[in-house]
DNA sequence: CGATGTTTCGTCACTATTGACGAAACGTGA
DNA sequence: TCACGTTTCGTCAATAGTGACGAAACATCG
């Protein structure tokens, strides 16, 4: 379904229809947007729309895969002795926080926007975020895969990614949504779980 | 949309839409049998269906609400002096399995079911798992509360949950993979995370 | 029992999503 | 440039899930 892109034409194709769903997303919002317009606009049909893209608000999210690629990324580029909790806190940090594409979002009328389906995305990005965590430690911890500490890893990466998200949600609900106070919030909750997984 | 029930008459639709479904279910499997023929074995219109169950799937999960409540329920009865590690760990243990339903679920052709549909159920109870025990520790701490401690309860909450359900994960890839097992690793998971939570 | 307010249903119409299959467009070697 | 294998599209046909609106079924009060 939601191929990865092979050839040039393909490529053309989503560009298309990508850009075809921006114009209308922001001219009359996504809820109000139907896939078959987007299809339209972009001069394909329907079922190709469906070929490119899992879904119409797989489109919201476009480049949500390159951030997860990036924070990969910048795990795998720490230092070998520093531990997790200093990590992620880092690569958090270093996260190259687009704020254009945010302002354009919040265009968007997400917020008129089925709330389930944000929701269910959140969580998809949470658990990616845990696999890629998880994955980073076992990259630095070979012996405790070794010693067989499956529960260990698995426990460290998913309370940790809980954390960081709890962060996020405390932060949408907190008077001041800046981004400096997002990353204060991240490194305090983080923090929290510093004594339990200093080994790692 | 799926609206709990609140006459008798929809009583008895949504228990002649659950017994057409699990006979479909088991008969045919889950993916092979349509929202349709359901509705039309219990005697119903398609439309009136989906007035009862937000989806298909939402009736294999039927009474998961039942568990969640008990969860709920058991962690609210735990000593006032016991801190969160241990009520959740006892509330766990204290879970009543039902066996039978376990063995029936399995021969629903479980298997032939979109897994992402799982996935995002597993997904589901585990944010409702971490929203009860935030209630849970709200209740039990209005001093921290009251302080403000928005993040450190947040953070307790959903870590807790992530070892509960890291537990789950490791447990499904476990050779052994019985009910003494899954407790012996939550207990473990949970217990990792004691020292960091204890003054809950 | 009959009038009335509330719930539950059925009917209609529409968007979202996906499988199957054949036609058109591309890229490549002869 | 032409034939051939591959990828992308279009067409057809289903199922899933929802909003709107009016009719039927129920529960209540007089």
């Amino acid at each position: 379904m939601a191929s990865p892109p092979q050839t040039a034409r393909s490529e053309r194709t989503r560009a298309a229809l990508r850009k075809a769903a921006t114009v209308r997303f922001l001219a009359q919002g996504v809820e109000a947007t139907s896939a078959e317009e987007i299809a339209a606009d972009a001069g394909v049909t329907l079922r190709t729309f469906y070929r490119h893209f899992a879904s119409k608000h797989d489109l919201l999210f476009a480049d949500y895969d390159s951030g997860l690629q990036w924070f990969r990324k910048a795990l795998a580029e720490r230092p070998a002795d520093e531990n997790v909790i200093a990590s992620v806190q880092a690569a958090i940090f270093a996260f190259p926080y687009d704020v254009d594409a945010v302002t354009q979002i919040a265009n968007l009328r997400v917020d008129a926007l089925d709330p389930s389906r944000i929701v269910q995305h959140m969580r998809q990005v949470q658990s990616d975020f845990a696999h890629a965590l998880l994955d980073h430690l076992r990259r630095r911890h070979p012996d405790a895969v070794e010693r067989g500490d499956e529960l260990d890893l698995t426990v460290a990466a998913r309370s940790i990614t809980a954390a960081v998200f709890a962060a996020m949600e405390v932060w949408l609900h907190a008077p001041v949504r800046s981004l400096p106070e997002l990353a204060r919030l991240s490194r305090e909750a983080t923090a929290l779980l510093e004594p339990t997984f200093r080994h790692y």
